[in-house]
DNA sequence: ACAATAGTGTCTGTTAGACAGTATTCA
DNA sequence: TGAATACTGTCTAACAGACACTATTGT
């Protein structure tokens, strides 16, 4: 006996700080269904391609927005018979995250619109295709666990960032306060910061720090 | 343009715990390929009876074992073109807890075998089908850690357990020391736990406890 | 010199970990 | 009554959080 294979998607949840809130970037469908909607960045996998689902994912921002994001890890897999009218689809979402920097010519030559996608979803387009909505506020909530206990918010900075920018990021992404004092003297010692060259700006400048290779995970939460 | 659709499946990771040691439940393959191997308990995604992925999970192990674990939630998905010698293949696994009592009976009418999983897979058979042996260190590592920051080693005890036995599981779980008296006191305060029957045994009897209807996390590493 | 931002030193209340001691059962 | 296990109280060292202070730039 065989069985309907259902189809086998990634969605791409891209996202970047900006003025200290989240953005994800989101394109026009040009296709039906769902012809005109808001949507992530996603697309089938190609078998004759694609060696993996990762791969399927790179190729997708490759080729639809010529741009490979400083961090990309899976979140999960919504899989289901009713999320796309077609019928039963598969969709391996994946998580991105950029500093918005290097993200800006993406916005400018037209590819991406970036969305406030802070306060649950409440300034985003009125209607996402498919059940985008729901798998963007899963990497969200995935994006906030992590940012307590690893160095994942460092993926939403430039590569050379300062203790104060860490702080900042790290402060609206968990929408708490942290004690600036405090909060230096943890991360140094919990995570594995590189320094690298000083940053210039209005006052004293900073020292700049560069993640190391691996994401780390600390032993207590950070706040 | 239409692009070949790899297989989709689920493969469940069952685990238990048989004396402090992660087990794992594993059966024999009836069919190639991989005949003969050992293999996770998993089947092909039934798009016209299941509702989503998890429906096929639970499914799958409602026929194959007739058995509904305590815990199910879904770990990754792992998905190229190199796992399954026939080519592409997308496979969502689940992790999937209970506690050793209710499922004796599924090892003793030969649905399943336990295998200690411990010590990186050093006492499993020698060669698992696919890619499980790796799906399986996925889903151990998943499990180890959300242990230290959740009530999630509940679900590997009988529904109403004491605090030593929790104790117990945890410390087994995690390879740690904890010390009773702080162990009893962190966990009273950051989990809900509900007191039930009391557990007699050699000693003075213990209280028992039932875990609350959702997984709780702490704010802090229990240990 | 002053505004602005980066970074340090230190005090205090809370918590983690160690450990001694008490409680309640069975044999 | 003693062995076995469950549970409680308390002391100490480490840590988190608060906050005052110093440092280094641009204007």
């Amino acid at each position: 006996m065989t069985y309907v294979r259902p189809d086998l998607t990634v969605d791409i949840v891209f996202l970047t700080l900006v003025n200290g809130r989240l953005h994800v970037a989101l394109h026009r469908r040009d296709k039906a269904p769902e012809k005109g909607k808001f949507a992530l960045v996603g697309g089938y996998i190609h078998t004759d391609e694609d060696r993996d689902a990762r791969d399927a994912a790179l190729r997708t921002l490759r080729v639809k927005l010529d741009f490979t994001p400083r961090h990309l890890e899976q979140v999960q897999t919504e899989a289901n018979a009713y999320r796309d009218p077609r019928g039963w689809s598969a969709s391996i979402v994946y998580l991105a995250l950029h500093d918005l920097e290097s993200l800006q010519p993406l916005v400018d030559s037209g590819r991406v619109e970036l969305f406030d996608a802070e306060d649950n979803g409440a300034h985003l387009p009125a209607e996402l295709a498919f059940d985008h909505a729901t798998l963007l506020q899963a990497a969200i909530q995935r994006l906030r666990a992590k940012a307590s206990y690893s160095t994942i918010v460092g993926h939403l900075l430039p590569e050379v960032f300062s203790l104060p920018e860490l702080h900042a990021a790290y402060e609206a992404l968990l929408g708490i306060k942290v004690n600036p004092a405090n909060f230096r003297r943890k991360i140094l010692e919990m995570a594995e910061l590189h320094p690298a060259e000083m940053l210039f700006s209005h006052g004293r400048p900073a020292q700049g720090y560069r993640l190391g290779q691996q994401l780390d995970y600390f032993d207590r939460p950070l706040g």
